[in-house]
DNA sequence: TCATCTATGTATAATTT
DNA sequence: TAAATTATACATAGATG
């Protein structure tokens, strides 16, 4: 697609490698968006950068997407025999772990915020440098803060996925077997 | 891509969507692939067929992604940009009282958020209900505080284009934006 | 570095089988 | 109806400012 044609295998030079993630990832999310507009699906897409920042994508958010997997199948491939109170899934702890995290989190982010804004109170004659500093300031904090909600997500996303089937690509007797379904 | 342009839209004719979403998601997969290997990324994406059948893909599998989330330390994205341009005090009323409802916002989600994990945790036998509910209560809550950070997101994209009518190319909060209309 | 450009490879809409 | 083909539109690797 490029200049070039490329292997497909790690790019080894370190900045080339962030550029072409830069790319690609925003690529990628791109056909994402047209997937979801076009055939009015929903798609949630997480992401490691190769300097492990999470990245990801909705439609229309993540929370629905992960909302619809609950509804989608209450027990069809359970043991539905008896509703066996699975007390100790191990699921359900490590949603229950995130969701204390996010909101340790954003107590502590609150108390940041706090802080950050009584400083910038005191600066309310306001240069443009400050406000230059404040807007950066303001991003760093709502990053974060999207950050832990994103990471949540994913989280939730991901353990959803689980009980769902797998593909990869390649995998075409995969896809033949889904389709008899 | 392909024999003609087609606009970004739904797809009306059902069978034709059918199709488009089949190679589309192929090629959403490939791509997700390449990029996975090209810069040693992780990767994990669901998908909503226009029949409401999940479909997955994951690098190096969905379980070690959804693992990592776990490990994951939010670092803050390099400060978004910013030039000199001429400002005064209403414009920094304004970001500074956002920037404090932000905060309080949070610290409310933040106290929501306890009384729900407690909450949660006296279900800790865990049916399949309260699974669902749990999930209900903590999209709704993730969701609250997403619309808050895009609120100021969009709150200073408009700030920043009245203080530099020196437009932006495509930038990602000037692209949120048009997304919620 | 960082965005922009552009020649080329890839994905895919329409078509054919 | 689905699979294969083909003509185009799009994505992007490397170049350039």
């Amino acid at each position: 697609m490029g200049r070039r044609k490329i292997e497909i295998k790690m790019v080894k030079d370190t900045n080339t490698r962030q550029v072409t993630f830069s790319k690609r990832r925003t690529g990628l999310f791109k056909k994402a968006n047209e997937l979801s507009i076009l055939c009015g699906a929903e798609v949630a897409i997480v992401v490691f950068s190769p300097g492990n920042k999470p990245y990801s994508f909705g439609h229309p958010d993540v929370d629905s997407v992960a909302a619809n997997f609950l509804e989608q199948e209450p027990k069809s491939n359970g043991p539905s025999s008896s509703s066996s109170s699975s007390s100790n899934d191990p699921n359900m702890e490590r949603l229950n772990q995130q969701l204390a995290d996010v909101m340790d989190q954003s107590r502590e982010e609150a108390k940041k915020g706090e802080v950050l804004d009584e400083a910038l109170k005191k600066y309310n004659k306001t240069k443009v440098e400050d406000l230059k500093e404040m807007h950066a300031l303001a991003a760093e904090l709502r990053s974060k803060i999207r950050a832990h909600v994103n990471e949540m997500e994913a989280m939730e996303a991901m353990l959803l996925i689980k009980e769902q089937p797998v593909e990869f690509p390649e995998n075409h007797v995969a896809k033949r077997l889904r389709r008899k379904n």
